[in-house]
DNA sequence: GAAAAGGTACTCGGATAAGACATGTCCGAGTCCCTAAGG
DNA sequence: CCTTAGGGACTCGGACATGTCTTATCCGAGTACCTTTTC
């Protein structure tokens, strides 16, 4: 059971593009830049973001990503199963319906109590993250590192051509 | 993020030995065959559900796998472990520290906001299934569906040769 | 008849292939900006 | 000098390789039971 390493990139980018005041887009060049990943790929992350309207793309030059919503407005559950899908880790496969007992018409997803141990854990965790939106994560950071949010809004916009 | 099928396999093989009322052990032929699954890979979840401790085998013509410890002291988690390994979905790479302003000597995986709040997500994940033994699981289906018991004792000795 | 040695069949256990998914890369479609020519 | 058409460069977007992990299978090590032989 691994998450997506993706799912890191988006988190801490999306931060970044919270900490850049006016909506100026940044490409997926200086944003992957600044963490020193792969473009190409940190692109794609940005593609799944935008399929899931948390970032709205700017084709062309000056073009790049910017947050499609305010920060307070995007949880971290959203950056989450924007990039994971909305599937969860756990998928009953009801193998209860091919044991010796087991009926074609009942539905063992609702019925069976392990599939939903399962799932009541996974709204457990599911119910953290989105409690948590960019704006909370950002305020976090701000409180602990005052400098983190200037220091990021200079290195991304040194990094523009 | 898709969890290994063998943790259905290996909660619903375990709540089965713990219908086992002698603690006779029950071969991983039958075992598998019950839920019409691949023998020698259910073979392979037990191997690691033993080397955890949950089940213990004994080889041989009789042999096969029981329960190592009282169901009240296993608890969901104790098998998802077992079967998953211990290690978190998300893992943090630390990608701070190759940021403008980030620093060798620091350990991010505890001071990053996103990796503190992804942690305290599994966590509360992780106290969910805790909370749940496989006793609890047990007087569950016991409550709901009073055959099914009786079925699975039935069911499995009739498997035996 | 009883006991012991040997063989046999059945079990787990780990090492070994096949497939699926995440990871990483590349090139094309679209867009804006700059340039330059013409009025 | 102003307008406008054209070219070029830069961006996202999706299609295409690669690596790693899950899934699945196989054969060997070990053990209990049964058979057979001997006392």
């Amino acid at each position: 059971m691994k998450m997506s390493e993706g799912v890191e990139w988006a988190l801490h980018t999306c931060l970044n593009l919270a900490w850049v005041e006016d909506g100026s887009p940044v490409s997926a060049t200086v944003l992957a830049d600044y963490f020193r990943l792969p473009p190409a790929y940190l692109n794609k992350q940005l593609q799944a973001l935008a399929r899931a309207g948390i970032v709205s793309s700017v084709s062309g030059p000056r073009g790049g990503f910017r947050l499609a919503r305010e920060p307070g407005d995007i949880t971290v559950l959203d950056v989450v199963v924007a990039i994971e899908g909305p599937q969860d880790a756990f998928r009953c496969t009801e193998i209860l319906r091919d044991a010796p007992h087991g009926e074609a018409g009942v539905d063992y997803r609702s019925t069976c109590a392990i599939s939903q141990t399962m799932r009541k854990a996974e709204l457990a965790w599911r119910r953290e993250l989105a409690g948590q939106t960019l704006a909370d994560v950002r305020a976090t950071v701000e409180s602990r590192f005052p400098l983190v949010a200037g220091q990021t809004r200079d290195g991304l916009r040194n990094r523009r051509t």
